[in-house]
DNA sequence: ATTTATGCAAACATTTTGCAATAAA
DNA sequence: TTTATTGCAAAATGTTTGCATAAAT
């Protein structure tokens, strides 16, 4: 397990450690999400940072969130409201909950020895990871 | 909580129960997802039933998903493929590889125990999870 | 200099809506 | 008969792609 990506420098940092450029553009996206404590989609980053005019086109604004997801620098979640980008400051993992619609966040670390086995069985080095659960609140 | 829908019976009684009429389209729907045992898109419900000579239009299947998930008749999870329909959860983990890029699925069953402790820590009831790992391949 | 990133325009995909025809109860 | 359901066509969203230009290293 590599580093954890707790602030905006260590984002960019692994931005550039993976051999991605520091574009104007991606930093104005990585600022923006370390910024909010919320969820984003493609469309509100793009609005809010034209809004705060950091000029930056609907395609970047996809290319650049596909490109820091699949890397593991910023989280994507799916949501019936659409895909939606977050930060990795507080925790990595976190719960979907149902009726009403909400995300929490949680913290958790899986056991070593669990990653272990899925480096072995599989042939690979894990730079990090996440849980995504699905469930309700008990009250129902 | 009423009763689990366990069967094709269960949930076409439940319809009823429910006031929704059993159609025939609605009926298509409801045994093609008790019979496979996969999540399905919407389009792949589509195509599916029209291939096998159970003609649906696209209007008919995204609003029989839409009411048969929003009472609970059928199961909708939020995937990066989309929007997916079943009748009970899987959990699907995957290791997301960088140089060359690659995607492999992993089998990874998380220990109970942690499960509770979630649970307990967010007063939620999980029903499914997965694992999002990270990493490269051991030769670089 | 070299290679990655940008962003317009357009294609593509997904989901929703109006509404007249149809079928279940 | 009554009322929910169907499904066409079209619109509203959301996402991706080709490619010439611009910028980062």
């Amino acid at each position: 397990m590599s580093e954890p990506i707790a602030t905006l420098g260590d984002a960019l940092n692994r931005c550039q450690a993976l051999g991605m450029r520091v574009s104007r553009q991606r930093r104005f996206i990585l600022e923006l999400l370390w910024d909010t404590k919320e969820h984003l989609s493609a469309r509100e980053i793009y609005d809010r940072l034209n809004r705060a005019s950091k000029p930056i086109g609907h395609t970047s604004v996809y290319q650049n969130l596909e490109a820091l997801a699949s890397k593991g620098v910023i989280e994507c979640v799916e949501r019936s409201e659409g895909r939606l980008y977050g930060n990795f400051s507080d925790s990595h993992s976190h719960i979907n909950l149902t009726d009403p619609e909400q995300i929490i966040d949680v913290k958790i670390e899986l056991p070593s020895d669990l990653i272990k086995q899925v480096e072995q069985q599989t042939g690979t080095v894990i730079t990090d990871y996440r849980v995504e659960f699905f469930g309700h609140r008990v009250s129902s």
